[in-house]
DNA sequence: AACGGCCCCAACCGCCGGATA
DNA sequence: GTATCCGGCGGTTGGGGCCGT
């Protein structure tokens, strides 16, 4: 039914979709949202390209979508709207709440063109009467009507567009891992995974825990939202602040490496996790910095916590917080903790 | 049972418009 | 004003499944 799988000369997979592929998509959109399509299956840690995560969420994953099984109501209203607007498949899906344009589209060319063909025919010249087709049908067995449901259903997904400056604070955005309720299952504090190198990480992306899984560490905020540890002022910049603000990740990132040991086996795995925040924080607001549509904060949030978790192997006493302050996403502060043991 | 043709639909592709740099 | 990026749209395709011969 669906196209075999392959990988492109780029080894981009492409054709269908396996079990865990719509698995790891599904987990991280619902947690994260999807903030950027182009940049989401690396964090999600998927070879598709963002063109293909984005028609397989909205095509066939999100929660809200139905497949098959129309009724005679939507069938009517199908036509009807064909009628009226042609091959504008997303308008006319917009009408029919958890249908999608693409679904729509096939079941016009399966089943509705030969039916509005037949209709033609048959009625002799007469226009096909949607009206009391469709009428008709929204009255159940019990004789009540139904209305058909214009709306579209509430999604469940925390979109990430847009997301104004009112909506950016850090309070909100770790209360939203509170509230999804997902416990971390990331057990980095052991011997065995704190050995990872960060290509290791990457790789690991696939076995789904790494990047999949949530990273939560509510006590560890304050009302606020942030860090406890940060609140008590329990840090200090190793440099003039002003040197940590600038659009290029790879200034911050060579400063660390200048101001840490190279060598140090946290080194890697925290540095990696900086250098694509940052990177994010970076593309998602404008020269005037104002946050745009494409802002990642999700993904920052998710990141983020992590950096803070498990305080017994993070929160040290030799620890080095260094903070990056993106110009107005509306005092949302970034915070890396980096580990010198 | 084997074969071939059609059906169906998930997925791909190219293009477009809007936003941003 | 122009170039680039990104998301969205609609047309098309690939191939598994179904059905008739």
């Amino acid at each position: 039914m669906v196209r075999a799988p392959f990988y492109d000369k780029n080894g981009m997979k492409k054709g269908a979709w396996s079990a865990e592929e719509d698995h790891k998509l599904r987990s991280y959109i619902q947690r994260y949202g999807h903030w950027n399509w182009r940049e989401l299956p690396k964090f999600a840690g998927l070879k598709r390209c963002g063109k293909s995560c984005r028609l397989r969420w909205m095509n066939y994953l999100q929660p809200q979508v139905k497949h098959g099984n129309y009724t005679e109501e939507e069938d009517a209203l199908i036509m009807k709207l064909h009628e009226e607007l042609g091959n504008r498949w997303s308008t006319i899906a917009a009408r029919l709440p958890g249908r999608t344009d693409n679904d729509i589209k096939n079941h016009w060319h399966t089943h509705l063109k030969k039916r509005a063909k037949r209709n033609l025919k048959t009625s002799d010249g007469k226009e096909y009467d949607y009206t009391t087709s469709q009428t008709e049908a929204t009255h159940n067995s019990e004789g009540e009507a139904e209305s058909i449901i214009i709306d579209t259903l509430p999604s469940m997904i925390l979109e990430s567009s847009p997301l104004s400056p009112t909506t950016s604070s850090s309070t909100e955005l770790y209360s939203f891992s509170s509230e999804s309720g997902f416990i971390s299952s990331l057990n980095i504090g052991a011997t065995e995974d704190i050995c990872l190198h960060s290509s290791e990480i990457y790789e690991d992306q696939s076995s789904g825990d790494f990047w999949s899984e949530p990273f939560v560490a509510d006590n560890i905020y304050n009302q606020d939202g942030y860090p406890s540890f940060l609140a008590r002022g329990e840090f200090a910049l190793p440099l003039p602040y002003d040197m940590y603000f600038d659009d290029s990740a790879d200034l911050l990132y060579q400063v660390l490496m200048h101001e840490l040991p190279p060598t140090h086996f946290y080194f890697d795995v925290i540095g990696l996790w900086l250098r694509m925040v940052l990177a994010d924080l970076s593309f998602g607001r404008n020269v005037n910095g104002e946050s745009s549509h494409q802002m990642p904060l999700l993904n920052a949030c998710h990141v983020i916590p992590a950096l803070a978790l498990q305080p017994p192997y993070f929160i040290t006493d030799d620890i080095l917080i260094l903070t990056y302050t993106a110009f107005d996403i509306t005092l949302f502060t970034l915070t890396a903790a980096i580990s010198i043991l």
